[in-house]
RNA sequence: GCUCGCAUAGCUCAGAGGUAGAGCACUUCAUUGGUAAUGAAGAGGUCUCCGGUUCAACUCCGGAUGUGAGCACCA
């Protein structure tokens, strides 16, 4: 006489041992059908799952975000149901949900084509037709090792060996496929009303690319086609976002052939950077920083001292001169610890934090480029603080009440923290590991906010904290870090004198809050979609003519403007007033003046925002007020 | 780096085994027009590069380079 309590509180009592099915059914019809699992007392289960005893359950619908799981990993099995059909030969590997949708990975004699692609929805198309039921079984290692065997899967048969444990294992039948599969999935294979195949691209095999190459389909899938419609909306929309696209058509940079990964910046992209690099300058000097320059090339035994050509001699540009090897500087911090260790440095001098809008180089895999966003040749906004061990959660919290700022004036409002901490392969006592990773927890904590633990995810010299922001696409991107390191001090000889007179090796902080210029101005185009906010703005004002006549009021405008520190430009075109408009529209110029006969006439201008809104006519001085407001706000929204 | 795709005018893209087109941009002329495209004319391309097949290659094949998606990598 099971009682069950439902999600709304209410509790409903069944004769005897009934299916989360039959207790959907016994709600509503409505809710029967669209019923693509349960959660029985918090877990998940088959509709088909039986209830003998008194329980807490909910039934999982599309509309729940585990529903969404739930019928998205069971297209991945549909999709390999099909493929299967399609093409006997091909082989299973594994199938999870991604976010938005699933993939399936699996072992063929060539590579799938888009037609492929095409062939292989239409046959899923036709087995959600044929409704095949959905149903759960369990075997027992050997049997199911001995079933994968007779079926050639030989990945499945690696995937189960490799499963620890010796329980006996799940599978799923639908019709003539069967997959080893945890669960659960929908009842019937009726159930998918909106999915559609994205993309196939080479995977290896277990992620290892010293394994063979697998073929990767993409798919997503959805409660209904008006989600679907939305997803594949929202993608559109993030291709128009592109910053690659959007660099191109507002001229802001360009790539190419004869510099691979390397950014040639236009007048009005580096405007965007100049602006970014001049704020950060101040910022940095007002926070306690001292900024330095250091060397493009350096003999390659200083990173041979700092450990780095062991580890990323591959991934540095090297030129060799006078008979002597140089490396192109891939990172900035043994060049900060040369200038800390010029000079006796005593505990008086610290914390000493060193800055550098430090440019480096890194042949990044040819692969692995993309856009502004991982190039060959980027400059970070890096810093090091050199301080005692008994610093670092102070030094930590001031950093972040830093780098929280600077988000917000970007327009950043929701921000990712995650610590990484001791990795396997480690430098460094357990004593040191334990202080260091307890010293950013303390910092984490005391922010208030949330954060997420990234276990053995640390570099080997010292735990990190990341900083990710959320861009308006509900993108994550990484930016910012801190990262304790114990190593490179003492590596490179750096010390101290202590208060008692000893020499000591001071613990170094390496810390970024934007991480690249490129890429974090590549962020900044995607967020704003190339709007950027008035201060960031490569051209903050134009002020257009509709006439001749009135060239030179427009000329002593964009001076007046100018003089003041304005980004403005005139355009005396002789083209109409509206193609003008439409341009510097396109162009996303924040604020477009136009000067006619009436405004010469009374010394004022009308203004018109790149969104369309009419301003109305206003004296300059009137306008100059408006403009230092904008720019003075930010990127900050009204709330900050 | 790996798998697959792509490479045509400054940009966005069409295009057939018989040495190329559109729109925008550019130049010139006319036009002086009040808030998202005034009209006309002109100029512009060893069709990424190197090989091969062919009487003939921008087109087919191979390679290189760059680039796109994904994987791997990311101090």
């Amino acid at each position: 006489m099971p009682t069950v309590v439902l999600p709304d509180g209410s509790s409903r009592d069944y004769e005897g041992a009934v299916s989360v099915a039959d207790i959907a059914a016994s709600i509503g019809a409505g809710l029967a059908r669209a019923a693509l699992a349960g959660r029985v007392d918090g877990e998940l289960v088959d509709t088909s799952f039986v209830v003998e005893n008194d329980c807490e359950l909910a039934i999982i619908t599309a509309r729940d975000t585990d529903g969404l799981e739930v019928l998205r990993h069971s297209c991945a099995h549909l999709m390999a149901q099909a493929v299967q059909r399609l093409f006997p030969e091909a082989q299973v590997t594994v199938g999870p949900v991604v976010e938005d949708g699933f993939f399936y990975d699996f072992a063929y004699e060539r590579p799938f084509t888009p037609e492929d692609l095409e062939k292989i929805e239409a046959k899923m198309r036709e087995i959600v037709s044929e409704n095949l039921p959905v149903e759960r079984s369990v075997m027992s290692r050997d049997d199911a090792i001995a079933t994968f065997e007779g079926m050639g899967e030989k990945y499945k048969v690696d995937i189960i060996k490799s499963i620890p444990g010796d329980e006996a294992l799940s599978f799923y039948r639908q019709g003539d496929f069967i997959d080893l599969c945890r669960g659960p999935h929908v009842p019937e294979t009726g159930k998918f009303k909106a999915f559609k195949l994205t993309s196939v691209a080479g995977a290896y095999w277990r992620g290892d690319a010293s394994n063979e190459m697998l073929q990767r389909v993409h798919g997503t899938a959805w409660g209904d086609k008006k989600d679907l419609e939305q997803y594949l909306q929202r993608l559109e929309e993030a291709e128009k976002r592109d910053h690659r696209k959007i660099g191109k058509k507002l001229s802001l940079f360009h790539f190419q052939e004869e510099a691979p990964g390397m950014v040639f910046w236009h007048p009005k992209g580096w405007a965007v950077y100049q602006v970014i690099q001049h704020y950060m300058q101040k910022l940095q000097q007002d926070n306690g920083y001292q900024e330095i320059r250091t060397p493009q090339l350096v003999d390659y035994s200083l990173w041979e001292r700092s450990g780095h050509a062991d580890k990323f001699a591959e991934q540095m540009f090297s030129v060799e001169s006078d008979s002597r090897l140089y490396a192109i500087k891939p990172m900035n911090c043994p060049c900060h610890v040369q200038v800390f260790n010029q000079g006796l440095r005593s505990y008086r001098d610290l914390p000493l934090r060193l800055a550098e809008f430090g440019s480096c180089h890194r042949y990044e895999p040819s692969g692995s480029m993309h856009g502004l966003m991982r190039v060959r040749s980027f400059t970070q906004d890096d810093g090091h603080i050199f301080c005692p061990e008994s610093s670092i959660q102070d030094e930590v919290a001031i950093f972040m009440e830093l780098l929280f700022g600077v988000y917000k004036d970007f327009g950043f409002d929701d921000i990712i923290l995650r610590l990484s901490t001791r990795p396997e392969m480690r430098v460094g006592s357990d004593e040191l590991w334990d202080k260091s990773e307890l010293a950013l927890k303390q910092a984490l904590n005391s922010s208030g906010l949330p954060w997420e633990l990234l276990p053995g995810e640390g570099a080997f010299y010292g735990p990190k904290i990341e900083f990710s922001l959320k861009d308006c696409m509900g993108r994550i991107q990484q930016c910012g870090t801190i990262q304790v390191d114990f190593s490179m001090p003492e590596r490179l000889g750096a010390q101290y004198v202590a208060e008692d007179g000893s020499r000591q090796t001071p613990v170094m902080l390496h810390r970024a809050i934007l991480g690249s210029f490129e890429r974090f101005i590549g962020v900044l185009i995607e967020h704003y979609a190339g709007a950027m906010p008035v201060w960031l703005a490569p051209e903050q004002v134009v002020i257009m003519n509709i006439t001749d006549k009135q060239a030179e009021y427009c000329e002593s405008v964009q001076k007046t403007l100018a003089n003041k520190g304005f980004r403005a430009s005139a355009d005396l075109r002789n083209e109409k007033v509206g193609f003008k408009i439409r341009e510097h529209t396109i162009a996303k110029t924040p604020f477009m003046l136009v000067a006619g006969d009436r405004e010469v006439e009374t010394g004022s201008v009308s203004v018109r925002t790149r969104e369309g809104v009419d301003l109305g006519s206003m004296p300059v001085d009137a306008f100059v007020e408006h403009l230092s407001a904008a720019v003075a706000r930010l990127g900050r929204t009204e709330a900050n």
